[in-house]
DNA sequence: TTATGCTATGTTATATTATAACAGCTATAG
DNA sequence: CTATAGCTGTTATAATATAACATAGCATAA
């Protein structure tokens, strides 16, 4: 769940994916291998992955081959919130709680990479509220935070 | 300051214009014909603004005609704080506070376009505070807010 | 079964955003 | 003046992303 502390990673994957496809069922949408496998990969790292490289992935065991394929994966992962895009680096990362998440918080690693979601509920009251007092409704959020993880000396 | 709200901007471009002047003094900085006409682009839309659509206005007062030539502008205005990439849309908008800004919030209408800053000190706090209960030290946040304005209806 | 429509995939081509690398110019300090 | 540090100009190309259209798979209802 946060990639920066010791955790059993084969265990958060399954159950991230497993998640996933109960949600694919409840929603009626189709999982097919080109989908599955992206996110299976994203599920892999713990860094964002740019498109290029997850094509690559893709091209490596034959799913696909051209950036439309793996640009669709993405958008379908992202739209159902299986998996979010990191503006900040034009990258891709697999959602660690599909089940629940909205608006999470994600810290990159300015020096090993590596990226966590987080879930910031209070800060994320107190930017719509300061929203709301300018008469702008906000319905989506970008935050992300860049900084040391706890592995990498300052 | 607050794009959404009516305000006399004219005012407004002076303002920002002459605190970049007098912190380009301060620092020792070179407000170049490109940089200060980069800072004028930007100033004078309240929305964000792609770099080559900047480079066409530059291209257009024979001031720059490639693209190396924009990006230097505005990586010297962001270095120095007096512009801001918006991640969402690769945009670029003038800070409305240059001497002052850190770490502010962006409020992008999703119907007119228009872009407001706003510090959020508060949640900044909630933000860095979460994030170093899991030990990442954050020294640098985007946050973007996506919703309608007052002007634009739902 | 077969027609129908919907969703997903495959492919070509191209748009958009951004940077590397190097040559030449200019302001300024010594 | 002249050395130098920092800007500027230019070529070329990298990296990211999408439009548009053709094809295939699948669900379902006549």
């Amino acid at each position: 769940m946060v990639a920066f502390v010791q955790h059993d990673h084969k265990r958060c994957k399954r159950s991230a994916m497993s998640a996933v496809k109960a949600l694919c069922e409840e929603r009626q949408l189709r999982l097919t291998p080109v989908r599955r496998r992206t996110l299976e990969i994203l599920l892999q790292s713990h860094k964002g992955l740019g498109a290029y490289e997850v094509l690559a992935e893709l091209a490596s065991c034959g799913l696909a081959q051209k950036p439309p394929q793996v640009y669709r994966a993405l958008g379908f992962l992202i739209e159902q919130g299986f998996a979010h895009k990191l503006e900040q680096q034009n990258a891709y990362v697999a959602c660690c709680e599909p089940s629940s998440c909205i608006n999470p918080c994600f810290m990159v690693c300015a020096s090993c990479g590596r990226v966590a979601e987080q879930p910031v509920p209070r800060a994320n009251k107190q930017l719509v509220a300061a929203a709301n007092e300018l008469g702008f409704a906000a319905s989506a959020s970008v935050i992300e935070l860049s900084g040391l993880c706890n592995e990498c000396p300052g």
